[in-house]
DNA sequence: ATTTAAAATACAATCGATTGTATTTTTTAT
DNA sequence: ATAAAAAATACAATCGATTGTATTTTAAAT
């Protein structure tokens, strides 16, 4: 593994001068003369020379490494994100590393430590659903280790965030309900520790509100929107005294799997229950009907979740300036929902 | 970054002992007594102290750092697969850095430079479609860096793969149609520098001459079997002379965007037309009618993956033995292709 | 031609941990 | 109690690149 690469030494020798002007040139100092670099590339490019980058980390300690912790990279939009966050993060010669926390508040505290311990120079965060504690966060502050949040953020102060406007995500998706004809309007709502659900249910209460509809707290079903809770929540729904005749899922994994369930119990969607659901998921427009739907762009995110933490990593001034993005999504209108009235 | 940060000879200092002992002390190494490492691990407890992976990995010149090239991480299967990867990683003290080639040979290229430039470890390959030429990888050979393919492997000797039988898989597929009443099945193969896909299309010649079935080259349809594929073949093959009453795909998004388009074309999935997929997609289950497929547990094989790797990379002996591991995939029936005969 | 300023290069310490060798301390045996 | 063997610890070089300071070389100015 030692054997054959070329040091800087190495170089240094075989043209007879200093290993510092040669480190200078490959570094395109000033301070070495043309004439000097041409000979130095050379002679590098003879050897086949490779900067050791952990002997230049370690010298200048940092590791041009960004931490990134999700859920799951299985879900789309967060996979979507992740391909954002390393075209974004290779271009500055950043490397990332992509840990998943599957939800877990404990593996999230790990992850976030064994990050710490690697001495990544940033870290990119999106909250798991269990997530109600934010001491190992704090830690990387303690270290001194910048952090952005992105979509799954929380709610303590001076932190930067990338986010969509949830709010107006959620006013959206219940006033196109609404005006496509829905009365009774159920919400599959997710964790209430996080602030994005929080935010989807006030625009669907706002949206609500607005068409003079009053606001039910049974409508608000609350789970972690997996598959099965989906179908959890229609079956639920349907006992309801009032027919529900709309849903406006915080998330498409629980929208699709209720939009089966109903339809194998006979409901047609859209006509007799409206569905929308939130992501954009790839299935979404695959599926019986295509799902109406709240596009998030996670490349876009990432991108900027990624500019905006190599910002803070590389600003010199020591003044913290937390900042937070917030980034346009669009109703996806489709079939689930839409109703000749 | 630097400031707070405790190092070794904060402790030995601390202590009045060499910084050596400290080292070996938290190596647990058998030169020091148990009385100075209790002391050790105190003071190092007090201090906070976190080993230096630079300084660390530097010193032994080895980076605890895989390399993963994959075609892209949106599919479930190589989702499925990092996720495998990065828990053996992990549990043996290893990162992990993920890549997507985008299914482009020049990303594939500079990626593989990138790896090599920082001196991973090791290298978990899944090649992408472009790829017929193989002297980046031949380079990290050259450089002495161990790389295992897993799924999409290449036909250079010497290699270390893990993969499932693409042979017998193709084979129960296109037997299966056979079994359901097929007589004129076409076959969506990739692109052909691909070993998997020859294997696919091996296991279904094979499974058609069993039954007496003669094969005809123009129903192998070979593309990228993206989307846009599907539709495209699902067109041509209308135009057959004979009817066309089976599809064994080499993919399911392929497979998917066929079964979307012949329905749209008023055809009856599976009375009509009985179309099996392949990779179980986690859209596959969900469509109408649910797409029947081949199951190969991308988790399953980035875990055996890893662990070939690991191996080579910590195997002392000199001579580099290299070994291909074939795990099974299974053919999960769904109603895309069962018709009651 | 000589002094001065500026440019180019060399010297040497450093980042933090590891490890072969040397030295000291402790233990065992006589 | 003393020599020999074994155990514990200290010394010092090293991994490869970077960088502040010192020195030499070159160019500019008088």
């Amino acid at each position: 593994m030692k054997g054959n690469k070329a040091t800087i030494h190495d170089i240094a020798r075989a043209l007879n001068i200093d290993s510092s002007t040669v480190s200078r040139a490959l570094n395109d100092s000033s301070r070495v003369t043309q004439k000097t670099k041409d000979k130095i590339m050379a002679k590098a490019n003879e050897l086949g020379y490779q900067r050791n980058h952990l002997a230049s980390n370690l010298r200048k300690s940092k590791t041009y490494t960004l931490g990134v912790i999700v859920p799951r990279i299985s879900r789309h939009f967060f996979s979507s994100a992740i391909a954002g966050i390393e075209e974004t993060a290779y271009q500055a010669g950043y490397n990332v590393v992509i840990c998943q926390s599957l939800e877990q508040l404990e593996r999230e505290r790990k992850i976030a430590e064994t990050l710490l311990a690697n001495r990544v120079d940033g870290v990119l965060i999106s909250i798991s659903m269990e997530t109600d504690d934010y001491n190992h966060l704090q830690g990387m502050r303690r270290g001194n280790i910048p952090v952005v949040f992105f979509d799954r953020h929380c709610n303590i102060p001076n932190n930067s965030n990338v986010l969509i406007n949830d709010f107006q995500a959620g006013f959206d998706a219940t006033e196109h309900l609404i005006l496509n004809g829905c009365k009774h309007i159920v919400h599959f709502s997710g964790t209430q520790n996080l602030e994005i659900y929080k935010n989807r249910l006030r625009g669907y209460r706002a949206a609500l509100e607005k068409h003079g509809i009053p606001f039910n707290e049974e409508y608000v079903l609350s789970s972690q929107l997996m598959k099965e809770d989906g179908v959890e929540n229609a079956k639920k729904m349907l006992t309801f005294p009032y027919k529900i005749d709309g849903i406006f899922s915080a998330n498409d994994v629980a929208a699709i799997s209720a939009l089966q369930y109903l339809k194998s119990q006979g409901k047609r969607i859209p006509e007799d229950i409206a569905i929308v659901g939130f992501s954009n998921e790839s299935i979404s427009s695959i599926i019986e009907p295509p799902l109406s739907t709240i596009n998030q762009s996670g490349f876009e995110i990432g991108k900027t979740a990624t500019q905006l933490l190599l910002s803070k990593i590389n600003n010199k001034s020591s003044k913290q300036l937390e900042e937070t993005i917030v980034l346009d999504a669009n109703l996806i209108e489709r079939k689930s929902s839409i109703r000749k009235l």
